[in-house]
DNA sequence: TTACCTATGTAGTGTTCACTACATATTCAC
DNA sequence: GTGAATATGTAGTGAACACTACATAGGTAA
């Protein structure tokens, strides 16, 4: 009596869905994105979801690192060997600020803010991915001011913290750029004043 | 057959209820405390709760409102005009800093984490009363630096949001203060360098 | 004592959460 | 073409969520 046959399409494309979870994630932060958030803007059901993902924490680290691979700031250029440490300092907190506030929808570091999820595991993926960077900015500061590089790096860790969080809550690009140029300048006179003189 | 009466307990106190609620919100954030985690607390039944305080946005709305009262910064105080602005301004940050770090189950600020609650009526509420602190610092700044008013608040409030998130990861109270104070002393050195002749 | 009002406990409501058992449609190797 | 492996849709799981209808106990004032 009228059987229809169950419809199926073919497989989903599975990189295509991390790009979309990844988008959400970005948008409204992994506790508010939920698996039928993720399935309906993937257009699949959930135990596809689950044979392609294994758990939405997974899909998370994924997500993550693909935003790392297309939007982590290139620390090797900005911290290079070959500029003056506090112009590269600058150059990577203004980098940070244009990134966080580009897009309207997607404000902040996808890492930055996944470290604060409730959710334990995916706050633990967030903040695995993000001390790889904080590292990065460690060792550049233990070769280029090994009197001082903790606490600078912490300092360029929470002007990175506060730009992120500044640009969730909807602070204009223009001032986050404003801010990071701000945080910069005063690298560089505490350079200039602490170095002596090195320079005329 | 054996028809236990119901027990019931008298009324309890509402104020120390407010002060659980505040415990409980700053240590875990409002979306992560449920109603049960409260009522199990206060030692109530949901009934109870609701015929006392509304709903649990009203009752983090108290919350937040009795840890302003006990908590916020001395903003009177901390930026009076009797100190110079950057030595004002240093001794603001390093109290936040100081505060964000003392205890180690409730780090961070109360507030400012609020703001990045799911619930929108919660965040609604943060922002509110975050606004308060923002706009007297602002107002400080547009009298002692009329020039760079805008830029240095943005810049306080990010030095402040990565405070406060640095504090919520576990960052030690050393090195939040010693960053709190760095950034405190880059800005002495941009008056200093902005002031001209005004000291010897 | 008695009547009344408020706040309490019992016991739910419907919704949403992340996740899954199972049968079947698709796909691919051959 | 045919069989096997795989991923899909249907339809649900139990748990947790914020919140509430209702009867009754406690406290208060006469």
């Amino acid at each position: 009596m009228n059987e229809k046959p169950r419809q199926r399409r073919p497989a989903f494309d599975r990189e295509q869905g991390i790009a979309i979870a990844q988008a959400l994630f970005h948008q409204r932060g992994f506790d508010a994105v939920s698996l039928s958030d993720l399935t309906e803007a993937m257009n699949i059901k959930p135990p596809s979801f689950y044979a392609a993902y294994g758990s939405k924490a997974e899909l998370f680290e994924r997500a993550m690192h693909r935003y790392a691979g297309e939007n982590a700031l290139p620390m090797d250029k900005l911290l290079g060997p070959d500029r003056p440490p506090a112009q590269a300092l600058t150059a990577l907190l203004v980098a940070a600020a244009k990134q966080y506030g580009r897009d309207r929808a997607m404000r902040g570091c996808l890492i930055t803010e996944g470290m604060r999820a409730d959710d334990p595991t995916a706050r633990d993926m967030a903040e695995k991915l993000g001390n790889v960077g904080i590292q990065a900015i460690r060792r550049y500061l233990d070769q280029v001011r090994p009197d001082a590089a903790q606490v600078l790096a912490d300092y360029v860790l929470i002007t990175l913290r506060g730009l992120s969080a500044a640009a969730c809550s909807g602070m204009s690009l223009r001032r986050l750029v404003e801010v990071a140029q701000l945080a910069g300048k005063l690298i560089s006179l505490e350079f200039e004043a602490s170095d002596g003189a090195t320079n005329p």
